[in-house]
DNA sequence: GTAAACTAGTTGCTAGCGCAACTAATAATA
DNA sequence: TATTATTAGTTGCGCTAGCAACTAGTTTAC
């Protein structure tokens, strides 16, 4: 067992007793928000986007959703809008507008594929791949910045908490 | 230091050296969304409410903002729009519409102040408190249902690291 | 080969969000 | 005490989200 190990693990255990302890202190009849997860993790999940949202809007005049679609056509050029919608986890009507605007400013061109003309396949035109390859570093940066208050060890561990509730919450959703 | 501990940290160092081993495969150059943490946090919030919203609004008919108002009320009487406001950290243009869908629904009742009367406090009615009753144990029911694939030490780290999180986006926001 | 079912993408409509401007009341300052 | 600044809450407005209906193209099944 590793030195860091131990006293992450105490940190941990303190933390612990203390939550324990609040936790107790609660009527069950009553629900303190600021405790209740779906809460927290939306209250946490606004101030990141507000952040990053921010940042987009001022240097590169995009939205997030704007921008999550550029993502896609940076990594998978040739999508269609259905397939950016699933990627992105974003509504297709709101797909197909937020593409209209990136084709008015010419930061993404389309095609209608030869072999069904019902699809459009989406790329990123010169422009946008140049907006692109500047955005990218930005937000690796923020993601930095804001991973910055957990340790190397916690980030994984954060990373798969997260991946775990999120595959869970599918499950739920599902039934 | 005792088992469940030793357990879980070989887990995570196997999970880290996954991570780590996939995170040298990507090119600096791309972003890929579904591992950028930003994104990751604003899908699992949106599936989150997703679930709980749907719920509220079919058993009870009111929207996340609305119950996240009467949350407060139901453990703060008496609060005004702007602490309302604050706790539920929903801006006060939209806790006052939603405020008076309340109001209108006879689920809230309000008061002009004595001593400052541009305050008005904010009290649940006898049908706003019976609804609040009723909601409190489904949320609680919900919460319990997502925290199922966690461990209860985990449940403690995850609160720990999304607290520490927050805090420090709160931080990079102010600056 | 044609009708029905399905799929890709667009558009209409409603509701909610959030900024900013506004009203009314109070507090601070001179 | 009069002027100014501050605070509580409301309202106007534009934008986005998301459901549902629609068009156009494709596949399936008889």
């Amino acid at each position: 067992m590793q030195y860091w190990f131990a006293c992450f693990v105490t940190f941990l255990i303190a933390d612990a007793d203390k939550t324990l302890t609040n936790m107790k202190q609660l009527k069950p009849s009553i629900l303190n928000l600021e405790r209740f997860l779906p809460y927290r993790i939306s209250i946490l999940s606004n101030r990141l986007s507000a952040i990053i949202a921010q940042t987009y809007k001022n240097k590169f005049a995009l939205s997030i959703t704007e921008w999550r679609i550029m993502a896609v056509l940076g990594e998978y050029a040739g999508s269609s809008a259905e397939e950016v919608s699933i990627k992105t986890q974003v509504e297709k009507s709101i797909v197909s507008r937020s593409i209209s605007k990136l084709l008015n400013r010419h930061l993404v061109s389309r095609t209608v594929d030869a072999n069904d003309r019902r699809r459009q396949n989406l790329t990123l035109t010169e422009t946008g791949e140049d907006i692109y390859s500047q955005i990218v570093p930005v937000s690796y940066a923020y993601e930095d910045r804001l991973l910055a208050c957990f340790s190397a060890q916690e980030r994984v561990i954060f990373d798969g908490l997260v991946a775990r509730l999120y595959r869970h919450a599918e499950k739920i959703d599902s039934e």
